[in-house]
DNA sequence: GTTGTGACGACTT
DNA sequence: AAAGTCGCCACAA
């Protein structure tokens, strides 16, 4: 039950394509628990190393980055998401389009 | 069991 | 734009 939830979020993650971002929100509808977005926040905290999830690829609602501006982690978020050819500005990344989080056909691999 | 906190989000002031 | 409020719920104390 909560390992599932887990794991079904970090398989949504996974599947975030290269070069794009997802709210915690569509992560945690995509991966059935509609609502439950702090969740995917929970979930990518204490999800293992191992997995190299692309959790930089995660922002909040309005394509925020949700770490404070001070932090590392958004430092470091920024970084990679720059690597991917992504905008971020102001702790914003560049809005990709309005109808991505659902729309985009994430290919389930 | 209760309380506070938090990688959230939608809404209302 | 900024700050509250409320819903959500896992977790630690």
């Amino acid at each position: 039950m909560r390992t599932d939830a887990l794991e079904a979020i970090w398989r949504t993650v996974r599947c975030i394509p290269r070069g794009q971002v997802a709210t915690y929100g569509a992560i945690a509808r995509q991966a059935g628990l509609p609502g439950r977005a702090r969740l995917v926040g929970h979930a990518l905290k204490v999800a293992p190393a191992r997995l190299r999830l692309p959790w930089y690829r995660v922002v909040a609602a309005g394509e925020r980055i949700t770490f404070p501006r001070s932090s590392r982690q958004h430092a470091e978020q920024s970084r990679r998401l720059r690597a991917e050819g992504i905008k971020v500005t102001n702790g914003r990344v560049a809005r990709r389009t309005a109808a991505d989080l659902d729309a985009i056909l994430w290919k389930p691999r």
